[in-house]
DNA sequence: ACAGGCATGATACGGATGTACCAAAAGAAG
DNA sequence: CTTCTTTTGGTACATCCGTATCATGCCTGT
């Protein structure tokens, strides 16, 4: 075997620079020679380590996915309590520091492309979100037997419009439409209205896991 | 004034031709040929009457916006309670009839384009959203007059999420997620939360509110 | 009937894009 | 040292895009 560099880094390279143009200037912009400037290699290193431009697209795809479940494993966290668990699965994805707006961006200019490219990632771009749903309608489901929540509530329903909302508040922060602290205090409020009697709780602590940086165990 | 043909019919036959390829293709293939081709003319016609394509695009997003509301008035109908109207306003959002696929896919084709292109249509497409969460707002207000909703309960907050939670069930529809009745029920579901004590009301009427044409006054 | 201007058609131009092709370094293996 | 495979560079090609240009029809006012 003759590893002369290491290919998987390499293909970080480029994939990142694509992700990079995605999020500042749109997917149609992330051509493969602007993809090749951006890395800081040439149009045919592009085309060798990723033959086409859709397999391009869609490896970044995938490092995007891998990116935000990384994010919100560091936000959930140390987080056991089954509220402190939802709050944190739905107010990682809300586009408030620049890690998240990169990602609710970048997933937002890839969304379209799904849509009307009946192509390869239909089936892997909508994975990740109905096997989160599923978690956390478990994560309600425990709060109701702790008696946070009332037990008469349809968990999957209540998880669905929950990620419903959280997704539809991240599209007007990023369409300008509001900062992304009032999704955020959207959010809360709708929280606080699920979870018991609304018993005015450590709002603004478990919201914000960490005070500026965005990994809340690194401190 | 030798106004050979009408100006304005030949716009809106070329702009809807626009709109129906973004709907089926998106917008990006929607170019200049293409729309000239779909709406019958030649390319020439398409630049004369829209001397720029952005000029073409903002006045198809115009007509896409005019349409909408249109559905949406049609959807409020002779609806007098306010429990009525909310329901109609956010129901009639959801892509579950051919009408509202096509023009919920098409404001999707044009998202993505206003997020990357700070260009001249980002008041435009910001303008309806906070009018409408205004007037839902109010809806709720008159509700919890009537004693229908909690009057503890913040109404502004309350039309954001709920707005927030119909765009988001209408991607997670366009992504094939879930079918356009599953969100509709998710909807159901929350509006019963909301109102009254959840005295299961005439569901399958006020959210569909012809059987199966889409203007429900035209029978 | 005759001009004038609105309306339309055909085509050209410069640029960008995805991909393919040819060839040269460069390290490993014999 | 030679030989082979991996890795890289430069460039060409066909296509599509938005827009501009030139030319022609055809209605209308006089």
């Amino acid at each position: 075997m003759t590893a002369k560099v290491d290919h998987e880094e390499r293909r970080r390279q480029i994939a990142e620079a694509l992700l990079r143009i995605a999020d500042t200037e749109g997917l149609q912009s992330a051509s493969m020679r602007a993809v090749a400037t951006e890395a800081g290699v040439s149009l045919r290193l592009v085309q060798y380590y990723f033959t086409t431009k859709e397999g391009l697209l869609l490896d970044a795809l995938a490092r995007l996915g891998a990116q935000l479940q990384a994010r919100m494993e560091r936000w959930i966290g140390e987080a056991r309590a089954p509220r402190d668990v939802v709050t944190a699965i739905l107010s990682c994805i809300l586009p408030t520091d620049a890690e998240s707006r990169r990602i609710t961006r970048t997933y937002a200019a890839y969304y379209t492309l799904v849509l009307n490219d009946p192509a390869v990632p239909a089936k892997q771009a909508a994975q990740p979100p109905v096997v989160l749903e599923g978690f956390l309608a478990k994560q309600l489901r425990a709060a109701q037997e702790t008696g946070e929540i009332d037990a008469r509530r349809d968990t999957g329903v209540t998880a669905a419009g929950l990620l419903a909302m959280v997704n539809g508040l991240g599209s007007s922060v990023l369409g300008g439409q509001r900062s992304g602290e009032e999704a955020l205090a959207i959010l809360a409020y709708h929280l606080d209205e699920l979870f018991g009697p609304s018993r005015s709780r450590s709002r603004s602590r478990s919201l914000s896991p960490s005070p500026s940086r965005s990994s809340p165990s690194a401190d």
